[in-house]
RNA sequence: GGGCGUUUAGCUCAGCGGUAGAGCGCUGCCCUUACAAGGCAGAUGUCACAGGUUCAAAUCCUGUAGCGCCCA
């Protein structure tokens, strides 16, 4: 058997490395490794995007998803984990755009094509970067399998959906309007537009009418060019005679008509709105019901056009809104300028001001597949957790607007429509060779692409293979959970629920996991722009990987944003060193004694041993738990209990006079339980903190190349039989930290060994014999005897449970500091004696209470009693 | 405007019907040959507020206030 040690301090650095090769190379993560017949547990990665960087948000998402996976994969399961990205058009063009803008050129130059190639060439090159950033995090994805949602597969699958939904009419071309994006020229779903709310402007301004006029109230001056009418509420008093008449629009020599809508509220502004149908999207609704004109006066760089009086033309629209407002002026038409409140909606990849934008879009006309999407959660096909996600879920689904999917850039799938001259758009997954219509031969592919998370809402199936029948559909779909953060639950899941529901017949997946955003220490969300942004990997090359993933799953509470703070970090890297340090002495002083057996579960009849398997039992049962039902902060807890505060605290404490004094028996199991319990520890933390417990694994005996990634995960056992032995080493660790609190709380040096009274049930006497040296180690009791009522001198008292400790004074302890303790413990015990009497005493419970309780607050009264007494005498000693 | 969440020790958070827990921080004693990134011990809370249900409420219900988020 061989005998290693290990160095002091625990690095890291190294030990990641290592093991990552040696994980990547064995291919230990691949699903070719897996076993057939095993009950499956898929996972489809959220594709993060192919330009990203790893932030805390992948690196907790990762984190929770990595210790699933490998969890299921020590449990036998046929574990899938599918990683890839998807192609980020708009972002992922953008990059390259500005590397050709660095170079002095741009993508018109190099035209559509050599510009696509371009930015293969660029994903190439550094589009890995988010997945070399998973390895490092140790995520047990299949890499071997990678996908990207412009695969050849994938885009096959995309052009398949596209089609389909065209066949059945959930696909149509319109004009509409839509937001718009005048930096990246392109039009954006609503789920692309984030909305601000920032101090802004309400202009009033004179809409004349002879020598009258109406104060119209507006946010966007510049876009009075645009306004088709001017609308009051019908039952306005103010407004009534105007209804009908035609008010002079100001700058243009145009009249407009007075209408009459109920969507203008009364106490905004004064009550009167102009109505912009081409650029506002409430004026387009009340445009087409007033059948008003589209008057687009932008260009798609939102610049004034030629619709705008001439000295306008050409201006930009915040220049714009300046000249209008400075022409009103002029004109004696401005009223006022007011403080206002306003929403305004930026695009999500460049943060410039959308505009609503009257165009020609692809859309999918979502209601019937929401339709689908919601009754699937009501019926439990999917289920969210926390459940009370589901209600986000149903109140966007239930409110959804049909999908934007068209995107004018040129990094993409491209629209699967071929136009002829005249005959309606043709559908097709190849591009056709004529017009089925007319027969014609000169057909253009539409030049717009869809957007990409069209594509990532076929990732559940289209990634296993899907339009194929293969294997790993039938095996792995529906995939069983999804693991996500809420601001993702209308771009993932939502879509992929549709999109899966409606072309597997089947949800895509089981659960939804839902995982809380990760925020600087004070509460903020990390953002660039504040600076606030902490990055992952320097996290983990300053605290190792562990700490760092070990952290974010203690966090991981359910329904709670993280607030991330550097010093849990540093707390969860101290428990590493820990975990690192005991397994290296735990094995070095066990080695001794270790027979040329493999580690397997022993079967010790020293108390303490018998004590230190059943609360590893305890522990594999929770930390099971923890895991399945994704109480991540759970199972940590109980890792670093059970660990730090059982393990090493007192087990190895404890051992440390077995192996000075005792038999040659007690030595060899303890040695044997030593080794199971670390082996254990080891791969029941695993999960969590990968590489040091492989590193510690391989180390506890000879792994022939296998990995602690491949062993089981433990299973709790049967602790019956120990739990005489449980209940004497609470009993007497109890009465260790009782002496321990009467050494320091009265001031008895660490140096002097004391000697000490017990009053316990002749029945447990033997129990102090066995633990003699223990006593004498972890208590600095130099001797005791056994006591059946209070000795005649002096001395500071304890009790844990129904033992009592009696210290004699010995000129070691101080009276006045004993006595300050006892008042301190009087006060306290009567307190509580007060509560509990209180409660017994009262009628109503003991009618209404359950038996038990009664009887366990008759016990607990009886044991405060006892007390109480105990120190009443004590004091009288003094 | 609609919806969701949250308020517990100095800080960050567990607990979610039987009268409070952890980590960090703090105080004191210890370099006890695994670990000072450590050990031992200790202090700290009208569980936001007001009502209600209950024998019993931090925990369930209603309302109020503060904080935060999502959708329009």
């Amino acid at each position: 058997m061989q005998k290693k040690e290990l160095s002091t301090i625990y690095e890291p650095h190294a030990v990641e490395d290592r093991w990552i090769d040696f994980w990547l190379k064995n291919k230990i993560f691949s699903k070719d490794q897996n076993r057939k017949g095993a009950k499956p547990f898929a996972v489809v990665i959220p594709p993060p995007n192919v330009t990203g960087c790893l932030h805390m948000g992948h690196a907790l998402n990762s984190t929770l998803q990595d210790c699933l996976v490998r969890y299921h994969r020590m449990c036998g399961d046929d574990v899938l984990w599918v990683v890839g990205t998807d192609h980020a058009g708009i972002a992922t063009q953008n990059v390259v755009e500005r590397q050709l803008v660095a170079e002095g050129k741009n993508r018109f130059e190099l035209g559509r094509e050599k510009f696509v190639e371009r930015v293969w060439k660029w994903k190439g090159e550094s589009g890995g970067t988010i997945i070399s950033q998973l390895k490092r995090l140790g995520a047990s994805c299949d890499y071997d399998n990678e996908r990207f949602t412009m695969d050849e597969g994938l885009s096959a699958a995309v052009r398949k959906v596209f089609v389909q939904l065209y066949n059945e009419k959930l696909i149509y071309r319109g004009e509409r309007l839509i937001n718009w994006c005048p930096r990246c020229h392109t039009a954006l779903s609503d789920l692309e537009v984030e909305h601000e709310t920032k101090k802004a402007s309400l202009w009033l301004i004179k809409y004349p009418l002879g020598v009258e006029f109406l104060v119209v109230a507006t946010t966007r001056p510049e876009t009075l060019f645009g306004d088709e009418a001017v609308a009051v509420h019908p039952d306005d008093e103010r407004y009534k005679n105007w209804i009908g008449k035609k008010v002079e629009l100001p700058l243009t020599g145009r009249s407009i008509p007075v209408i009459a809508d109920d969507y203008v509220e009364r106490e905004f502004g004064s009550g009167v709105v102009k109505i912009t149908p081409a650029h506002d999207f409430n004026d387009y609704i009340v445009g087409q019901r007033h059948k008003l004109k589209l008057n687009n006066i932008f260009d798609e760089s939102a610049i004034l056009n030629k619709s705008v009086p001439q000295d306008f033309q050409g201006l930009e629209r915040f220049k714009a809104r300046k000249k209008v407002l400075e022409k009103l002026t002029e004109a004696g038409l401005l009223v006022e300028e007011k403080e206002h409140q306003s929403a305004v909606g930026h695009c999500y990849r460049c943060r410039t001001i959308v505009e609503p934008y009257l165009s020609k879009q692809w859309f999918v006309n979502t209601k019937p597949l929401a339709d689908k999407a919601i009754a699937a959660v009501k019926k439990g096909e999917t289920k969210f957790i926390p459940e009370h996600w589901e209600k986000t879920y149903f109140n966007w689904m239930e409110n959804i607007q049909d999908w934007c999917i068209s995107r004018q850039i040129w990094w993409g799938h491209v629209i699967p429509a071929w136009y002829c001259e005249k005959c309606p758009p043709i559908i097709s997954e190849t591009p056709p060779k004529k017009c089925p219509n007319c027969g014609g031969t000169n057909l253009t592919q539409d030049t717009d692409v869809l957007d990409t998370w069209f594509s990532s809402a076929l990732w559940p199936f289209s990634t296993l293979g899907w339009p194929d029948k293969t294997e790993e559909l039938k095996k792995y779909y529906p995939t069983s959970v999804l693991v996500t953060a809420f601001d993702i639950i209308f771009f993932w899941v939502a879509r992929m629920m549709m999109m899966g529901i409606h072309f597997m017949k089947e949800v895509p997946f089981k659960d939804v996991h839902i995982h809380a955003l990760v925020r600087d220490p004070l509460g903020q969300k990390m953002s660039k722009s504040k600076g606030n942004v902490v990055d992952p990997l320097v996290m983990m090359h300053k605290y190792g990987t562990d700490a760092f993933r070990f952290t974010l799953a203690a966090f991981a509470a359910q329904g709670r944003d993280i607030k991330l703070d550097e010093a849990r970090i540093e707390g969860y890297r101290n428990f590493c060193n820990k975990i690192w340090n005991a397994s290296r002495f735990a094995m070095m002083t066990a080695n001794q004694f270790r027979e040329n057996k493999p580690i397997q579960k022993p079967n010790p009849s020293h108390r303490v041993n018998q004590w230190i398997l059943t609360r590893l039992s305890q522990s594999i049962s929770q930390v099971k738990e923890g895991i399945e039902n994704y109480q991540f902060n759970h199972a940590a807890s109980e890792l670093y209990t059970f660990f730090w505060n059982s393990f090493c605290d007192w087990y190895l404490e404890l051992t440390k006079d077995i192996y000075k004094q005792g038999s040659e028996g007690d030595k060899i199991e303890t040695a044997q339980t030593t080794f199971f319990v670390l082996d254990c520890a080891m791969r029941l933390m695993h999960p969590f903190i990968p590489f040091i417990t492989e590193e510690i694994w391989q180390m506890l005996e000879d792994r022939s190349e296998h990995s602690i990634s491949q062993a089981s995960f433990p299973q709790s056992f049967s602790i019956e039989t120990y739990q005489k032995s449980n209940q004497e080493i609470e009993l007497l660790t109890g009465v260790i930290s009782a002496i321990r609190a009467i050494r320091q709380e009265t001031g008895v040096s660490l140096s002097a060994e004391v000697d000490i009274k017990i009053q316990a049930p002749k029945k447990d006497h033997h129990l102090y014999e066995d633990i003699r040296p223990m006593m004498k180690s972890l208590g600095k009791v130099k001797d005791f005897t056994f006591v059946s009522s209070d000795p005649p001198e002096p001395s500071a008292v304890a009790q844990a449970g129904d033992h009592i400790v009696f210290v004699p004074f010995q000129g070691l302890i101080d009276a006045t500091k004993e006595k300050q303790r006892l008042d301190k413990k009087f006060s306290k015990i009567q307190k509580e004696k007060e509560g509990i009497k209180k409660q017994l005493e009262s009628s109503d419970f003991q009618k209404n209470a359950p038996e038990e309780l009664v009887v366990e607050k008759h016990g607990q009264l009886a044991r405060v009693v006892g007390e109480e007494e105990l120190i009443t005498r004590a004091l009288k000693m003094l």
